[in-house]
DNA sequence: GTCTATAACTCGATAGAC
DNA sequence: GTCTATCGAGTTATAGAC
């Protein structure tokens, strides 16, 4: 029987590090801007290494999508509780997630869906549908609003992330979680449960 | 006397023609994606002829950002007026100026900081502290609240943008300019005048 | 003023040695 | 399993012919 001597060849952790560093690579810079070369640099290995277990650039990115974080359980927990609240609960649930090291995912899709048309695909299917959708039928919202009303919810969402991830302008940048969700929380519950004039337009027209 | 017959060599509006067509690329692809080959096959040119009026990539990026649009004189404009509907008339400001042919130069700028910490640079020095300052400042807004109310709405007005010029997300991206100003307009006007709990933590704290 | 040709660099992906 | 070498296709920018 053979006795292999000292570190085994790597295998299973490279690649596993190859995965930590793409997810980091992909969050700062996204899916065009992160090459696989400095991907490899990250992670200590040979760029023709991650090829070899993952392909694509693109097969890559998904696997790095792969986030221990399911919509399907995270959201109706963070909906379950008063209506009236739920505002603020979806803006901590959001920081939450993207603040933590499992959010660098996160991160990464929505950077990337902001420059590739690929990525951005990947993200108005699975969030906006996914999440979203999620958020406000767990609230019992009218069908024909709540297209409308997450949509809405997307643009508060969506420029928080851009102002506190991507441009990084202060105070937003480095506020505490806390503060953001007092600020902003109210302002998501008014697109969920508010008065919206015009909503209505979309659907049924009594 | 010479007399030149038939299309002078085009000089003039071979320049303007280059610029409107980076303009129009720049907000298409942002500032990485958008390929000087590409801006000069929209203007039925040759790529050398774009370095040779323009220089470098940058410079023409900076020529095509001279927009007749003035915010020292459009933000007093719309800021005049009942404070109360402040918010409403930033958005209506907003998404004229940017559906506006004109406005192309905005949504450049605004996409390609996505992607880009060169333009990212440029518009934090502009919008943040130009517009959105100017805005707030016309509201007679104390000075120590004015740094994260327009940051506030900076979340918001960048989130429409996203929503609705880059990802394109249904019904805002193509829904008409006053439902959004209807259905946004109001939480705009939070973030100017509204109660914001946390927003004194920064200033002066009696 | 206009365009051809090309330099000097990036990138993703692959073939093949060890 | 790992790495060297390289291909082919992008890019900006420049030099120089006409």
């Amino acid at each position: 029987m053979v006795r292999r001597s000292g570190r085994r060849p790597g295998n299973q952790d490279t690649k596993q590090s190859i995965l930590e560093s793409a997810r980091k690579v992909f969050a700062e810079r996204g899916f065009d801007k992160a090459s696989i070369r400095a991907i490899a640099g990250e992670a200590q290995v040979d760029p023709a290494l991650v090829h070899h277990y993952f392909g694509t650039k693109e097969k890559l990115f998904l696997a790095s999508m792969n986030s221990p974080i399911d919509p399907a359980e995270v959201i109706p927990k963070a909906m379950a509780g008063p209506p009236e609240e739920a505002g603020e609960r979806l803006v901590r649930l959001v920081l939450g997630v993207w603040d933590s090291p499992a959010g660098a995912a996160a991160v990464a899709l929505f950077r990337s869906a902001l420059s590739n048309e690929w990525t951005a695909r990947l993200m108005r299917e699975f969030v906006v549908t996914q999440v979203l959708r999620r958020a406000v039928a767990e609230l019992g919202i009218d069908e024909a609003q709540a297209a409308t009303r997450a949509a809405l919810v997307a643009t508060q969402i969506a420029g928080l992330a851009v102002v506190r991830y991507v441009l990084r302008v202060e105070p937003v940048a480095s506020a505490p979680t806390e503060q953001l969700v007092a600020a902003i929380g109210p302002n998501v519950q008014r697109y969920l449960t508010g008065d919206l004039p015009g909503v209505f337009e979309t659907g049924d027209g009594h």
